[in-house]
DNA sequence: TAAATAAATTGATCGCCGATCAATTTCAAG
DNA sequence: CTTGAAATTGATCGGCGATCAATTTATTTA
């Protein structure tokens, strides 16, 4: 039996993707296995290795559909050229994000794909879009200096999320701390040192 | 035959450790195989488990031997009550260490317990020591404030150190881009932050 | 319409993996 | 010398990711 009717190759590419979000939500990365993904979406593995070339594919994809989530949803921000307010506002949305879809965002770091395979550029490209939103928010604060130094700037801030993320959903915050209080302190500590800096 | 006299548990132990590392820092964390570590220390898988619960705690018992060695490193630098130089040679040996050691130094922030399997105890005093050298080196800027906040400041530049780490493990740095001067010019804008501030 | 072609789907199969456990062997205490 | 406790083995289990020849279906061609 083939081309059942049943679904597009797009349909299929779809549920595939969605019940491993839903098996990831709930279990974790580690609890994602090809053989329920299938059985999920009424096909047999064969299938689902003609849709993508192996598990890590998949993830890839999933993660892929994370970042362009969050993308989304940060988009919503209105930049208002106050860095303080706009980048405020960044974090608020970065990090209600991360908090409502934690599994999905931490398997998004979680994952690794194996030694020597580098990863897709598309999937890079997702990341400096985001990049570049946070590049967007710090400009108004650092006129008059290099686009390398901005770039620098709104990525050292980036990474400094992304570790509180990591910790976060790794359950290493302390009692009584969440990443948004932590996240509110860094941009306004950073920013205030951004600015008085010569 | 058992309790055959060529090793005591406790040097079992060191040697399925040892073997552990050195698998890791060639192939990966993803590269690790329970089979293959008994291979290299000329016992058998049941041997292993009877050493460790799983592969597991296995891990966790080599990535508490990274944090310790990182920590050893770290407490040869030298508080000058300086923040700026004493934070910056901090962050030097930091990252040092997990240039050196990056495929071990990987290990500990890919692995993850299954789902619902608290971090031991054991594991996270060794993290909170890591910190507790920070909070020293950033003290003399801070006085005055609660020990709440010193502690605060120095969890959020840990944390964002880490997140370089992380980000620079896992190939996704850019191009004349180092963890080491992303770092750097973290903590000289954080550090400057905190000092204006009120 | 019929035959040929291309694509999708299956499921048996392979070689691994982590983990378990009854049987066996060794050592140390009595 | 006997006995019991601890260590060690290796066969075994269930499950995994991945592969692929065989089969089925849809589309194209004649």
């Amino acid at each position: 039996m083939a081309r059942r009717s049943d679904h597009t190759r797009e349909e299929l590419w779809r549920l595939a993707i969605d019940a491993s979000k839903k098996i990831v939500e709930i279990e974790g990365l580690r609890g994602l296995r090809a053989r329920q993904i299938a059985r999920d979406i009424g096909y047999t593995i064969g299938t689902l290795y003609n849709l993508f070339d192996d598990l890590d594919d998949l993830i890839m994809h999933m993660n892929g559909e994370t970042l362009d989530q969050l993308m989304e949803e940060c988009s919503k921000v209105e930049l208002t050229q106050d860095p303080n307010m706009d980048l405020e506002r960044l974090v608020h949305c970065y990090l209600n994000f991360t908090h409502e879809n934690a599994k999905l965002w931490n398997a998004v770091f979680e994952h690794k794909l194996p030694e020597g395979r580098p990863v897709p550029d598309w999937f890079s490209d997702k990341v400096s879009r985001l990049l570049h939103l946070i590049e967007c928010a710090l400009a108004p604060i650092l006129t008059g200096r290099s686009d390398a130094e901005i770039h620098q700037h709104a990525r050292i801030l980036w990474m400094s999320l992304f570790g509180m993320t990591v910790l976060e959903g790794s359950g290493r915050l302390q009692e009584g701390e969440t990443s948004l209080t932590l996240a509110r302190t860094l941009i306004k500590t950073y920013v205030h040192g951004l600015q008085r800096e010569p």
